[in-house]
RNA sequence: GGAGAGAUGGCAGAGUGGUUGAUUGCAGCUGUCUUGAAAACAGCCGUCCGUGAUGAGCGGACCGGGGGUUCGAAUCCCUCUCUCUCCGCCA
Protein backbone atom coordinates (compact mmCIF):
# COMPACT_ATOMS: atom_id res chain seq x y z
CA UNK A 1 0.00 0.00 0.00
CA UNK A 2 1.33 3.56 -0.99
CA UNK A 3 1.79 5.87 1.72
CA UNK A 4 -1.05 8.51 1.53
CA UNK A 5 1.51 11.37 2.39
CA UNK A 6 3.63 10.55 -0.53
CA UNK A 7 0.49 10.50 -2.99
CA UNK A 8 -0.39 13.91 -1.72
CA UNK A 9 2.68 15.60 -2.04
CA UNK A 10 3.54 14.20 -5.66
CA UNK A 11 0.20 13.06 -7.65
CA UNK A 12 1.87 13.40 -10.70
CA UNK A 13 4.73 11.69 -10.22
CA UNK A 14 2.86 8.51 -8.87
CA UNK A 15 0.88 8.50 -11.96
CA UNK A 16 3.96 8.18 -14.31
CA UNK A 17 5.84 5.58 -12.23
CA UNK A 18 2.23 3.34 -12.28
CA UNK A 19 2.21 4.00 -15.85
CA UNK A 20 5.57 2.60 -16.61
CA UNK A 21 3.82 -0.65 -13.99
CA UNK A 22 1.51 -0.49 -17.08
CA UNK A 23 -1.02 0.09 -14.38
CA UNK A 24 -4.55 0.44 -15.82
CA UNK A 25 -6.75 2.82 -13.46
CA UNK A 26 -4.56 5.59 -13.06
CA UNK A 27 -7.90 7.63 -12.29
CA UNK A 28 -7.93 5.98 -9.25
CA UNK A 29 -4.79 8.03 -7.59
CA UNK A 30 -7.56 11.04 -8.27
CA UNK A 31 -10.13 9.61 -6.70
CA UNK A 32 -7.89 8.64 -3.35
CA UNK A 33 -7.07 12.20 -3.46
CA UNK A 34 -10.81 13.26 -3.60
CA UNK A 35 -11.61 10.94 -1.18
CA UNK A 36 -8.89 11.90 1.66
CA UNK A 37 -9.08 15.61 0.91
CA UNK A 38 -13.43 14.89 2.10
CA UNK A 39 -11.97 12.88 4.78
CA UNK A 40 -9.97 15.12 6.07
CA UNK A 41 -12.88 17.35 6.34
CA UNK A 42 -14.92 15.70 8.07
CA UNK A 43 -12.11 14.76 10.74
CA UNK A 44 -11.82 18.39 11.21
CA UNK A 45 -15.85 18.90 11.43
CA UNK A 46 -15.75 16.13 13.59
CA UNK A 47 -13.02 16.83 16.31
CA UNK A 48 -14.24 20.47 16.37
CA UNK A 49 -18.07 18.72 17.32
CA UNK A 50 -16.43 16.17 19.87
CA UNK A 51 -14.05 19.13 21.56
CA UNK A 52 -17.12 21.06 22.34
CA UNK A 53 -19.10 17.97 23.69
CA UNK A 54 -15.89 17.25 25.98
CA UNK A 55 -16.39 20.69 26.73
CA UNK A 56 -20.01 20.57 27.90
CA UNK A 57 -20.13 17.08 29.43
CA UNK A 58 -16.96 18.72 31.86
CA UNK A 59 -19.28 21.60 32.73
CA UNK A 60 -22.12 19.80 33.75
CA UNK A 61 -20.00 17.26 35.85
CA UNK A 62 -18.54 20.61 37.87
CA UNK A 63 -21.98 21.85 38.02
CA UNK A 64 -23.49 18.38 39.50
CA UNK A 65 -20.39 18.58 41.95
CA UNK A 66 -21.51 22.71 43.02
CA UNK A 67 -24.87 21.26 43.44
CA UNK A 68 -26.46 23.18 40.76
CA UNK A 69 -28.75 20.69 39.33
CA UNK A 70 -31.09 23.12 37.14
CA UNK A 71 -28.27 24.75 35.11
CA UNK A 72 -26.71 21.30 34.53
CA UNK A 73 -30.01 19.72 33.16
CA UNK A 74 -30.13 22.79 30.77
CA UNK A 75 -26.82 22.03 29.08
CA UNK A 76 -27.53 18.44 28.70
CA UNK A 77 -30.28 19.22 26.37
CA UNK A 78 -28.07 21.71 24.19
CA UNK A 79 -25.31 18.23 23.57
CA UNK A 80 -28.09 16.18 22.27
CA UNK A 81 -28.05 18.34 18.61
CA UNK A 82 -24.38 18.26 18.80
CA UNK A 83 -24.86 14.49 19.42
CA UNK A 84 -26.92 14.06 16.68
CA UNK A 85 -24.32 15.75 14.33
CA UNK A 86 -21.51 13.66 15.21
CA UNK A 87 -22.65 10.58 15.08
CA UNK A 88 -23.37 11.46 11.31
CA UNK A 89 -20.14 12.65 10.70
CA UNK A 90 -18.72 9.75 12.29
CA UNK A 91 -20.50 7.82 10.12
CA UNK A 92 -19.32 9.50 7.27
CA UNK A 93 -16.01 9.79 8.15
CA UNK A 94 -16.05 5.46 8.50
CA UNK A 95 -17.81 5.49 4.99
CA UNK A 96 -14.96 7.50 3.39
CA UNK A 97 -12.22 6.05 5.44
CA UNK A 98 -13.31 2.68 4.12
CA UNK A 99 -13.66 4.05 0.60
CA UNK A 100 -10.05 5.63 0.39
CA UNK A 101 -8.72 2.24 2.14
CA UNK A 102 -10.74 0.19 -0.86
CA UNK A 103 -9.37 2.44 -3.38
CA UNK A 104 -5.70 3.01 -1.84
CA UNK A 105 -5.03 -0.80 -1.53
CA UNK A 106 -5.35 -1.62 -5.20
CA UNK A 107 -2.62 0.61 -6.36
CA UNK A 108 0.08 -1.46 -6.97
CA UNK A 109 3.96 -0.07 -5.25
CA UNK A 110 6.07 2.04 -7.44
CA UNK A 111 8.63 0.66 -9.87
CA UNK A 112 12.28 1.52 -8.90
CA UNK A 113 14.16 3.49 -11.06
CA UNK A 114 16.46 0.52 -12.18
CA UNK A 115 13.44 -1.45 -13.75
CA UNK A 116 13.45 -0.97 -17.19
CA UNK A 117 10.40 -0.35 -19.53
CA UNK A 118 8.22 -2.90 -20.60
CA UNK A 119 5.02 -4.85 -21.28
CA UNK A 120 5.80 -8.14 -20.40
CA UNK A 121 8.20 -11.33 -20.00
CA UNK A 122 10.04 -10.05 -23.27
CA UNK A 123 11.37 -6.87 -22.21
CA UNK A 124 13.04 -7.91 -19.05
CA UNK A 125 16.50 -7.20 -18.73
CA UNK A 126 19.51 -10.18 -18.42
CA UNK A 127 21.53 -8.93 -16.57
CA UNK A 128 23.85 -11.70 -16.01
CA UNK A 129 24.43 -14.78 -17.47
CA UNK A 130 26.36 -17.66 -16.00
CA UNK A 131 27.71 -21.14 -16.78
CA UNK A 132 27.43 -22.89 -19.88
CA UNK A 133 24.53 -23.83 -21.34
CA UNK A 134 25.12 -27.69 -21.21
CA UNK A 135 25.44 -30.00 -24.64
CA UNK A 136 23.12 -33.03 -23.81
CA UNK A 137 23.93 -36.41 -25.34
CA UNK A 138 21.32 -37.93 -27.74
CA UNK A 139 18.15 -39.10 -26.08
CA UNK A 140 18.19 -36.66 -23.12
CA UNK A 141 14.94 -36.82 -21.54
CA UNK A 142 12.99 -34.06 -19.74
CA UNK A 143 12.56 -34.47 -16.07
CA UNK A 144 8.82 -36.55 -15.74
CA UNK A 145 10.33 -38.73 -18.09
CA UNK A 146 13.25 -39.50 -15.90
CA UNK A 147 11.16 -39.40 -12.86
CA UNK A 148 9.44 -42.04 -14.28
CA UNK A 149 12.64 -44.03 -15.28
CA UNK A 150 14.33 -43.47 -12.01
CA UNK A 151 11.28 -43.76 -9.58
CA UNK A 152 11.29 -40.41 -8.20
CA UNK A 153 7.93 -39.25 -8.26
CA UNK A 154 4.74 -39.41 -9.62
CA UNK A 155 2.10 -37.17 -10.66
CA UNK A 156 -0.42 -40.18 -11.02
CA UNK A 157 -0.43 -41.24 -7.62
CA UNK A 158 -0.98 -37.50 -6.61
CA UNK A 159 -4.13 -37.57 -8.71
CA UNK A 160 -5.22 -40.49 -7.37
CA UNK A 161 -4.67 -39.12 -3.78
CA UNK A 162 -5.69 -34.87 -4.08
CA UNK A 163 -5.52 -34.35 -7.19
CA UNK A 164 -4.04 -32.55 -10.50
CA UNK A 165 -0.78 -30.65 -9.10
CA UNK A 166 0.10 -32.37 -5.92
CA UNK A 167 3.50 -34.52 -6.98
CA UNK A 168 4.33 -37.76 -4.88
CA UNK A 169 7.86 -38.04 -4.27
CA UNK A 170 9.17 -41.45 -3.71
CA UNK A 171 12.90 -43.14 -2.53
CA UNK A 172 15.55 -40.96 -3.87
CA UNK A 173 13.42 -38.08 -5.25
CA UNK A 174 12.15 -38.36 -1.53
CA UNK A 175 15.42 -37.96 -0.13
CA UNK A 176 16.69 -35.43 -2.55
CA UNK A 177 14.09 -33.23 -1.89
CA UNK A 178 15.06 -33.49 2.12
CA UNK A 179 18.63 -32.63 1.09
CA UNK A 180 18.43 -29.65 -0.90
CA UNK A 181 16.03 -28.10 1.88
CA UNK A 182 18.63 -28.96 4.48
CA UNK A 183 21.06 -27.52 1.78
CA UNK A 184 19.50 -24.56 1.63
CA UNK A 185 18.79 -23.78 4.92
CA UNK A 186 22.01 -24.68 6.22
CA UNK A 187 23.55 -22.10 3.83
CA UNK A 188 21.37 -19.36 4.56
CA UNK A 189 22.25 -19.98 8.49
CA UNK A 190 25.84 -19.47 7.61
CA UNK A 191 24.57 -16.25 5.69
CA UNK A 192 23.76 -15.25 9.08
CA UNK A 193 19.64 -16.04 8.82
CA UNK A 194 17.73 -16.99 11.86
CA UNK A 195 15.79 -19.93 10.83
CA UNK A 196 11.69 -19.77 11.26
CA UNK A 197 8.90 -22.84 11.35
CA UNK A 198 5.80 -20.93 10.80
CA UNK A 199 2.63 -21.91 10.71
CA UNK A 200 1.42 -23.08 7.31
CA UNK A 201 -1.96 -21.58 7.84
CA UNK A 202 -2.81 -17.65 8.22
CA UNK A 203 -5.81 -15.95 9.06
CA UNK A 204 -6.87 -13.08 6.51
CA UNK A 205 -4.79 -9.74 8.57
CA UNK A 206 -1.43 -11.55 7.84
CA UNK A 207 -2.51 -12.30 4.20
CA UNK A 208 -3.34 -8.51 4.19
CA UNK A 209 -0.23 -7.49 5.70
CA UNK A 210 2.26 -8.76 2.56
CA UNK A 211 -0.50 -7.88 0.04
CA UNK A 212 -2.24 -11.20 -1.04
CA UNK A 213 -5.40 -9.75 0.38
CA UNK A 214 -7.41 -8.53 -1.17
CA UNK A 215 -7.69 -9.60 -4.90
CA UNK A 216 -5.53 -12.35 -5.26
CA UNK A 217 -7.41 -14.54 -2.97
CA UNK A 218 -7.74 -16.91 -6.40
CA UNK A 219 -4.50 -17.94 -5.49
CA UNK A 220 -4.81 -19.71 -2.10
CA UNK A 221 -6.48 -22.27 -0.54
CA UNK A 222 -9.12 -21.08 1.85
CA UNK A 223 -10.08 -22.91 4.80
CA UNK A 224 -13.60 -21.60 4.74
CA UNK A 225 -14.67 -23.21 8.27
CA UNK A 226 -12.13 -21.12 10.22
CA UNK A 227 -11.12 -18.57 8.10
CA UNK A 228 -7.83 -19.23 7.46
CA UNK A 229 -5.31 -19.73 4.05
CA UNK A 230 -2.78 -22.21 2.84
CA UNK A 231 0.55 -20.13 2.68
CA UNK A 232 1.70 -19.48 -0.61
CA UNK A 233 4.76 -18.98 0.42
CA UNK A 234 6.41 -18.84 3.78
CA UNK A 235 6.78 -15.28 3.08
CA UNK A 236 3.35 -14.31 3.97
CA UNK A 237 3.60 -15.84 7.85
CA UNK A 238 7.68 -14.71 8.12
CA UNK A 239 7.28 -11.16 6.64
CA UNK A 240 4.55 -10.87 9.15
CA UNK A 241 6.54 -11.48 12.50
CA UNK A 242 7.15 -8.05 12.58
CA UNK A 243 3.72 -6.48 11.86
CA UNK A 244 2.30 -3.97 14.36
CA UNK A 245 6.13 -3.59 15.65
CA UNK A 246 8.11 -0.76 16.13
CA UNK A 247 11.23 -1.96 16.56
CA UNK A 248 14.66 -1.05 17.64
CA UNK A 249 16.89 0.73 14.68
CA UNK A 250 20.08 -1.53 15.70
CA UNK A 251 18.04 -4.52 15.70
CA UNK A 252 18.31 -4.24 11.52
CA UNK A 253 18.23 -5.73 9.25
CA UNK A 254 16.43 -8.85 10.65
CA UNK A 255 17.45 -11.93 8.36
CA UNK A 256 14.83 -14.84 8.25
CA UNK A 257 14.91 -18.42 6.84
CA UNK A 258 12.12 -20.81 6.50
CA UNK A 259 11.36 -23.75 4.53
CA UNK A 260 7.92 -24.55 4.04
CA UNK A 261 5.59 -26.46 1.82
CA UNK A 262 3.75 -23.74 -0.72
CA UNK A 263 0.42 -24.06 -2.16
CA UNK A 264 -1.11 -22.40 -4.90
CA UNK A 265 -4.01 -22.56 -6.87
CA UNK A 266 -2.53 -21.26 -9.72
CA UNK A 267 -5.66 -21.25 -12.42
CA UNK A 268 -3.19 -20.71 -14.88
CA UNK A 269 -2.31 -22.62 -18.15
CA UNK A 270 -1.99 -26.02 -19.29
CA UNK A 271 -0.12 -28.21 -21.27
CA UNK A 272 3.87 -28.21 -22.20
CA UNK A 273 4.58 -25.46 -20.20
CA UNK A 274 3.68 -26.92 -17.13
CA UNK A 275 4.27 -30.79 -17.73
CA UNK A 276 5.71 -32.51 -14.76
CA UNK A 277 7.31 -30.35 -11.76
CA UNK A 278 6.85 -27.14 -13.93
CA UNK A 279 4.08 -25.90 -12.50
CA UNK A 280 2.49 -27.39 -9.11
CA UNK A 281 0.11 -26.61 -6.43
CA UNK A 282 1.94 -27.75 -3.53
CA UNK A 283 5.87 -27.65 -3.80
CA UNK A 284 8.70 -27.22 -0.98
CA UNK A 285 10.73 -23.91 -0.66
CA UNK A 286 13.20 -22.22 1.77
CA UNK A 287 12.66 -18.62 2.08
CA UNK A 288 14.82 -15.45 2.86
CA UNK A 289 13.01 -12.81 4.31
CA UNK A 290 14.80 -9.48 5.18
CA UNK A 291 13.30 -6.07 7.37
CA UNK A 292 16.04 -3.63 6.37
CA UNK A 293 16.78 -0.12 7.41
CA UNK A 294 15.04 1.84 4.10
CA UNK A 295 17.94 3.49 3.53
CA UNK A 296 19.97 -0.04 3.23
CA UNK A 297 17.80 -2.06 2.08
CA UNK A 298 19.16 -1.80 -1.97
CA UNK A 299 22.68 -3.31 -0.40
CA UNK A 300 20.17 -5.92 1.05
CA UNK A 301 18.94 -7.07 -2.01
CA UNK A 302 22.15 -7.48 -4.03
CA UNK A 303 23.30 -9.40 -0.99
CA UNK A 304 20.38 -11.60 -1.31
CA UNK A 305 20.74 -11.88 -5.12
CA UNK A 306 24.11 -13.16 -4.26
CA UNK A 307 23.06 -15.42 -1.85
CA UNK A 308 20.75 -17.21 -4.60
CA UNK A 309 23.65 -17.12 -6.84
CA UNK A 310 25.68 -19.02 -4.69
CA UNK A 311 23.29 -21.22 -4.22
CA UNK A 312 22.86 -22.44 -8.15
CA UNK A 313 26.83 -21.88 -8.40
CA UNK A 314 27.00 -24.79 -5.90
CA UNK A 315 24.41 -27.09 -7.45
CA UNK A 316 26.22 -26.69 -10.64
CA UNK A 317 23.37 -25.00 -12.97
CA UNK A 318 23.52 -22.58 -15.66
CA UNK A 319 21.37 -19.89 -14.87
CA UNK A 320 20.56 -16.21 -15.68
CA UNK A 321 19.60 -13.50 -13.98
CA UNK A 322 16.73 -11.08 -15.30
CA UNK A 323 16.00 -7.94 -14.15
CA UNK A 324 12.11 -7.74 -14.34
CA UNK A 325 10.46 -5.08 -16.51
CA UNK A 326 7.43 -2.90 -15.34
CA UNK A 327 4.82 -4.83 -16.99
CA UNK A 328 5.72 -8.46 -15.37
CA UNK A 329 6.67 -6.93 -12.13
CA UNK A 330 4.46 -8.23 -9.24
CA UNK A 331 1.75 -5.84 -7.64
CA UNK A 332 3.68 -5.39 -4.59
CA UNK A 333 7.28 -5.14 -5.63
CA UNK A 334 9.50 -2.30 -6.41
CA UNK A 335 12.24 -4.25 -7.78
CA UNK A 336 12.76 -7.82 -9.24
CA UNK A 337 15.56 -10.56 -9.87
CA UNK A 338 14.22 -13.52 -11.42
CA UNK A 339 16.63 -16.39 -11.25
CA UNK A 340 16.03 -18.49 -14.20
CA UNK A 341 18.17 -22.08 -14.89
CA UNK A 342 18.24 -23.47 -18.23
CA UNK A 343 16.50 -26.91 -18.59
CA UNK A 344 18.32 -28.53 -21.45
CA UNK A 345 16.06 -31.02 -22.24
CA UNK A 346 12.94 -28.60 -22.39
CA UNK A 347 15.39 -26.00 -23.85
CA UNK A 348 14.08 -23.12 -22.14
CA UNK A 349 15.13 -21.23 -19.08
CA UNK A 350 12.74 -22.14 -15.76
CA UNK A 351 12.26 -19.41 -13.16
CA UNK A 352 13.46 -20.94 -10.18
CA UNK A 353 13.51 -17.96 -7.87
CA UNK A 354 12.47 -14.22 -7.64
CA UNK A 355 13.97 -11.81 -5.26
CA UNK A 356 12.27 -8.60 -4.37
CA UNK A 357 12.35 -5.23 -2.56
CA UNK A 358 8.70 -4.19 -1.34
CA UNK A 359 10.11 -0.70 0.18
CA UNK A 360 7.16 0.41 2.43
CA UNK A 361 4.59 -1.24 0.54
CA UNK A 362 4.00 -4.28 2.77
CA UNK A 363 5.24 -2.37 5.93
CA UNK A 364 2.45 0.14 5.47
CA UNK A 365 0.07 -2.23 5.33
CA UNK A 366 1.76 -3.95 8.37
CA UNK A 367 2.28 -1.21 10.02
CA UNK A 368 5.81 -2.27 11.01
CA UNK A 369 8.22 1.08 11.73
CA UNK A 370 11.11 1.52 13.46
CA UNK A 371 12.52 4.68 15.67
CA UNK A 372 15.22 6.18 14.15
CA UNK A 373 18.48 8.38 15.58
CA UNK A 374 16.01 11.24 15.65
CA UNK A 375 13.67 9.28 17.53
CA UNK A 376 11.44 9.53 14.35
CA UNK A 377 9.03 6.46 13.18
CA UNK A 378 9.75 5.40 9.96
CA UNK A 379 8.48 2.48 8.00
CA UNK A 380 10.99 -0.37 7.14
CA UNK A 381 11.71 -1.83 3.99
CA UNK A 382 10.86 -5.64 3.33
CA UNK A 383 12.73 -7.94 0.83
CA UNK A 384 12.16 -11.90 0.17
CA UNK A 385 13.66 -13.85 -2.24
CA UNK A 386 13.41 -18.00 -2.70
CA UNK A 387 16.64 -20.11 -2.34
CA UNK A 388 15.41 -21.80 -3.64
CA UNK A 389 12.06 -23.38 -4.73
CA UNK A 390 12.35 -27.32 -5.14
CA UNK A 391 10.47 -28.30 -8.02
CA UNK A 392 12.22 -26.77 -10.63
CA UNK A 393 15.44 -27.02 -9.18
CA UNK A 394 15.00 -30.61 -8.87
CA UNK A 395 13.61 -30.52 -12.58
CA UNK A 396 17.02 -29.09 -13.69
CA UNK A 397 19.09 -31.07 -11.71
CA UNK A 398 17.78 -33.73 -13.09
CA UNK A 399 18.05 -32.66 -16.70
CA UNK A 400 21.29 -31.29 -16.84
CA UNK A 401 22.72 -33.57 -14.42
CA UNK A 402 21.76 -36.88 -16.65
CA UNK A 403 24.31 -39.07 -17.70
CA UNK A 404 24.27 -42.97 -19.66
CA UNK A 405 24.95 -44.10 -15.64
CA UNK A 406 22.27 -42.38 -14.25
CA UNK A 407 22.07 -38.79 -12.47
CA UNK A 408 25.15 -37.21 -11.26
CA UNK A 409 24.14 -35.10 -7.89
CA UNK A 410 26.77 -32.27 -7.19
CA UNK A 411 29.34 -32.32 -5.04
CA UNK A 412 28.02 -29.82 -2.81
CA UNK A 413 24.22 -31.77 -2.20
CA UNK A 414 26.24 -35.76 -1.36
CA UNK A 415 26.79 -34.64 2.37
CA UNK A 416 22.59 -34.13 2.21
CA UNK A 417 21.85 -36.51 -0.11
CA UNK A 418 24.15 -39.61 0.81
CA UNK A 419 24.10 -40.57 -2.93
CA UNK A 420 25.86 -39.68 -5.32
CA UNK A 421 24.28 -40.71 -8.17
CA UNK A 422 20.52 -41.95 -8.86
CA UNK A 423 20.42 -45.46 -11.04
CA UNK A 424 17.65 -47.01 -11.88
CA UNK A 425 18.38 -49.80 -9.47
CA UNK A 426 18.12 -48.51 -6.21
CA UNK A 427 15.16 -47.86 -3.95
C1' G B 1 -16.06 -30.44 23.11
C1' G B 2 -17.74 -28.87 28.63
C1' A B 3 -16.99 -25.39 33.06
C1' G B 4 -14.74 -21.09 35.07
C1' A B 5 -11.36 -16.71 35.10
C1' G B 6 -9.21 -12.89 32.47
C1' A B 7 -7.47 -9.19 28.32
C1' U B 8 -4.85 -1.79 30.80
C1' G B 9 1.16 1.78 28.04
C1' G B 10 8.19 -2.11 26.41
C1' C B 11 7.39 -5.30 30.97
C1' A B 12 5.11 -5.73 35.88
C1' G B 13 0.81 -3.94 38.00
C1' A B 14 -3.25 -0.09 40.09
C1' G B 15 -7.68 1.85 38.64
C1' U B 16 -15.34 -0.19 38.82
C1' G B 17 -19.09 6.14 35.81
C1' G B 18 -16.66 12.74 36.21
C1' U B 19 -10.18 17.34 34.69
C1' U B 20 -7.60 9.35 33.93
C1' G B 21 -3.92 8.92 28.26
C1' A B 22 -4.61 6.68 32.64
C1' U B 23 -1.28 5.80 40.10
C1' U B 24 3.15 3.15 40.95
C1' G B 25 7.58 0.03 40.06
C1' C B 26 11.15 -1.72 36.46
C1' A B 27 13.35 -0.77 31.81
C1' G B 28 14.67 3.52 28.53
C1' C B 29 16.17 8.91 27.54
C1' U B 30 18.19 13.82 29.29
C1' G B 31 20.53 16.63 33.03
C1' U B 32 23.17 17.42 37.97
C1' C B 33 27.18 14.99 40.50
C1' U B 34 31.94 12.04 38.88
C1' U B 35 38.50 11.65 35.75
C1' G B 36 34.90 7.85 33.80
C1' A B 37 31.14 4.54 35.48
C1' A B 38 27.81 3.17 39.33
C1' A B 39 24.70 5.14 43.09
C1' A B 40 21.70 9.30 44.33
C1' C B 41 18.64 13.36 42.82
C1' A B 42 15.61 16.21 39.06
C1' G B 43 13.07 16.11 34.50
C1' C B 44 11.36 13.39 30.19
C1' C B 45 9.44 8.92 28.46
C1' G B 46 2.76 5.59 23.96
C1' U B 47 0.47 5.36 19.01
C1' C B 48 -2.62 7.26 15.23
C1' C B 49 -5.57 11.26 12.87
C1' G B 50 -6.45 16.60 12.06
C1' U B 51 -4.10 21.55 12.13
C1' G B 52 0.84 23.80 11.93
C1' A B 53 6.75 23.54 8.40
C1' U B 54 7.51 16.17 8.36
C1' G B 55 8.88 21.71 14.54
C1' A B 56 6.42 23.67 18.96
C1' G B 57 1.62 24.19 20.32
C1' C B 58 -3.53 23.08 19.92
C1' G B 59 -7.84 19.67 18.93
C1' G B 60 -9.56 14.52 18.40
C1' A B 61 -9.29 9.10 18.90
C1' C B 62 -7.30 4.80 21.22
C1' C B 63 -7.16 0.76 28.18
C1' G B 64 -8.15 -6.92 23.02
C1' G B 65 -12.05 -5.92 18.34
C1' G B 66 -17.10 -4.21 17.31
C1' G B 67 -21.77 -2.29 19.11
C1' G B 68 -24.87 -0.10 23.13
C1' U B 69 -26.41 2.80 27.83
C1' U B 70 -25.04 7.97 29.66
C1' C B 71 -24.39 15.01 29.60
C1' G B 72 -19.86 11.99 30.62
C1' A B 73 -17.06 4.95 30.31
C1' A B 74 -10.79 1.84 31.04
C1' U B 75 -14.91 1.53 34.60
C1' C B 76 -21.99 -0.57 33.24
C1' C B 77 -24.53 -3.84 29.20
C1' C B 78 -24.28 -6.96 24.56
C1' U B 79 -21.24 -9.49 21.13
C1' C B 80 -16.82 -11.40 18.85
C1' U B 81 -11.70 -12.80 19.25
C1' C B 82 -7.82 -14.38 22.10
C1' U B 83 -5.27 -16.06 26.72
C1' C B 84 -5.17 -18.85 31.29
C1' U B 85 -7.11 -22.84 34.81
C1' C B 86 -9.88 -27.46 35.38
C1' C B 87 -12.38 -31.70 32.85
C1' G B 88 -12.81 -34.61 28.31
C1' C B 89 -10.43 -36.15 23.73
C1' C B 90 -5.85 -36.62 21.20
C1' A B 91 -0.35 -36.61 17.75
Amino acid sequence: MLEIAYLRAHPDEVKARLAKKHFPELHLVDEILTADEKRRQIQKQLDNNLAEQNKLAKEIGELFKQGRRQEAEERKSATAQLKEQSRQLEQQLTEVEQEQQNLLVRLPNLPHRLVPEGRSAEDNLVVKQHGKLPELPQGAKPHWELAEQYGLFSLELGVKITGAGFPVYMGKGARLQRALVAFFLDRALEAGYREVVPPYLVNSATAFGTGQLPDKEGQMYHVTEDDFYLIPTAEVPVTNIVRDDILDEKSLPLKFVAYSPCFRREAGSYGKDVRGLNRVHQFEKVEIVQIAHPDKSYDTLDEMVTHVEQLLQALELPYRIVRLCGGDMSFASALTYDFEVYSAAQQRWLEVSSVSNFETFQSNRMKTRFRDENKKIRLVHTLNGSALALPRIVAALLENHQTPEGIRIPAALQPYSGFQIITGNTP
